[in-house]
DNA sequence: ATTTAGCACTCTCCTGTTGAGAGTGCAAAG
DNA sequence: CTTTGCACTCTCAACAGGAGAGTGCTAAAT
């Protein structure tokens, strides 16, 4: 990204009309020429001189014009020097904060509360919602629990991270009594409790090596156990962190109604992968993060937007959470949402602790 | 439904032309002229002679022409008539079987297994899966657990008829140890486990009443927490009982491909219960059921058929499973496939207990 | 040195027309 | 009962023409 257009290097004036060109853009849709600009515009200069402006700004490459008499219409980057130095971005009506607070009440239950988030999102922009569920990088153990549920079939119960269970079947080689899992789990606990699940399942390997020496019944039972328990493919089903709402919103928007290129799109957020990528770009940069168009480097994104920002607990960074929709999107209403709620996760998430 | 239509009031010709028809519409999407019949079917008859009969067909309901000059299509009517009486339903190829036998192993992971089948009943499809997992209207407590996890906050984890695992965070009103929760857990699950659940929750109010009296702390701790662990909205959330899967398939229809509809259809498919009103007609019926355009009530399912089947263990209908997609669709494979996937669904829910 | 007016030009989009093609229904003949 | 013949209807694609919008360029005006 070299060819960094600098607003400096545009006159005032090109700047103005720039700027009345995109936002009439966006509330229209359709390509503005030079005589609605001049209207609109409360310079007084004529079309003639609008059209020179213009075609300096196209030269640039912030403007496009679909055909001959058709008027322009910004260019990704265009969009991306609106969004920079242009926009300005206006505060939420208080209402719509407190709407968002409302949905956002913190909630025992952590997956509803992240199901909510995304649907807010959706339900307030009109556009998609996404959130990304926090990485389970560092998973602390918290406890274990086994449950006998028939003849060598037991169910074990993880909590990891105080807030997240999760639970697989395994199948024994005998069948174990209650208490004989009582036992077990307690033991496990005891040792293995509160740290890290990477570690846990590191110590359980040296475990079962130095097993073949001793003999002690019950705790060689509960190794296996443990074995079994978690050697299971380790993180939980990778298409699970994502958590969509509002695709449909997506239908009404005109420049995307081509049923073809719906279909990818839709496509690409089934399979979570391209998307999931996109934002963990967004994690690690700093603050709100706009892809624009083709910069999001997707052909199936390039007509649209995404706007996201990471949200965090105690400094801490756990997600991203973020809107997609059409590059001709409201982003002085779309930005602040997406801000004022990841910051509101943030804080739901924080009194959970 | 009275205007039920008897084969037997049809001539064997007229009969055999229909089937003709329909099999051509099926196949090429295009209305069916009595030209290309006449062709098509190796009665030798001429176009005319295949007018009139078409011409009574369209008279009883079967036939519709979208305009004069544009050859007939089935109505739902003809679509019914079709299916019920004149179907020969395709025996699928041995490796289709295995296929599907391939994507439905059992596996210990409950809800994989379920996800599983959506996705293959869409992929083999190529119309859209959708599977509503078992009603949980009896839910036996097999197992309860506390675990603490941080001031007056406590996770308690349910297991429900041996492969659900619920879980929900109650806030208590002091904090207990771990050997307090651990005593509490012991005692509920002495007292309630193997019961059902709703009568758990009645025995719990029973309780809390007859506490009054009693001073055993303990016990009294125990009853409070159970009170506030099954207090919960009962059932889990009424939308997550339904997983659908290839929903962008119906993109490629061509009946569907109009954006608008599209858009109420998936909606349909998200806010989940006008379909899960469907499949819970579909439960009863025993056997495979077809709603069929109009026939299902819903006006987003006009142009679309639901091929439905319950599937069930030990002769317990658990669920219903099925497909959706135009209703000019290859009954002839859908048919035996959704039929297939019910029965192996339940032979693989079978072994897992 | 800008800005503006004038003008020729281009392109889309809408509208109407036309003819081909497909299919129908009906009446009369086989 | 079936077929032939025929007039009729309707869609669809192609084409043409005109309105409208917008442009770029040049020359005049400020």
């Amino acid at each position: 990204m070299v060819s960094t257009t600098d607003s400096s290097q545009l006159s005032e004036r090109s700047l103005y009309l720039f700027k009345a060109l995109v936002e009439h853009f966006i509330e229209d849709g359709t390509p503005v020429g030079s005589r609605t600009l001049s209207k609109d515009s409360n310079l007084n200069l004529s079309p003639a001189s609008i059209r020179n402006v213009m075609a300096d700004l196209e030269d640039l490459g912030l403007l496009h014009s679909p055909h001959t008499s058709a008027g322009r219409v910004p260019t990704a980057k265009g969009y991306r020097l609106f969004v920079d130095s242009l926009l300005r971005v206006n505060d939420l009506k208080s209402d719509e904060v407190q709407k968002i607070a409302r949905e956002m009440a913190p909630d025992n239950d952590y997956s509803s509360l992240m199901q909510r988030t995304s649907s807010m999102l959706s339900n307030i922009t009109q556009l998609a919602g996404v959130v990304m569920l926090p990485r389970t990088t560092q998973s602390k153990l918290r406890h274990i629990e086994f449950v006998s549920l028939s003849t060598n079939r037991v169910l074990v119960v993880l909590i990891v991270n105080d807030r997240e269970v999760q639970n697989r079947i395994i199948n024994t080689d005998k069948t174990y009594t209650t208490s004989e899992l009582q036992q077990i789990s307690n033991y496990l606990n005891d040792i293995y409790a509160g740290k890290d699940l990477t570690a846990v399942r590191a110590s359980i390997l040296d475990e079962l090596e130095k097993m073949k020496e001793e003999v002690n019944q019950s705790m060689q039972s509960a190794i296996e156990m443990a074995q079994m328990a978690f050697n299971n493919d380790g993180t939980q089903n990778e298409g699970d962190d994502l958590l969509f709402s509002g695709q449909t919103n997506l239908m009404d928007v005109e420049e995307l109604c081509d049923v073809d290129k719906l279909k990818k799109l839709f496509e690409t957020f089934n399979q979570k992968r391209d998307i999931l990528h996109l934002l963990e770009q967004a994690i690690n940069a700093d603050g709100m993060q706009i892809f624009i168009g083709e910069e999001s480097g997707y052909d199936v994104l390039d007509n649209c937007s995404v706007v996201t920002s990471p949200y965090e607990v105690d400094g801490e960074i756990l997600g991203v959470l973020g809107v997609i929709g059409p590059t001709r999107m409201h982003y002085e209403r779309v930005i602040p949402i997406v801000d004022i709620t990841a910051k509101m996760l943030g804080v739901a998430l924080n009194l959970k602790n």
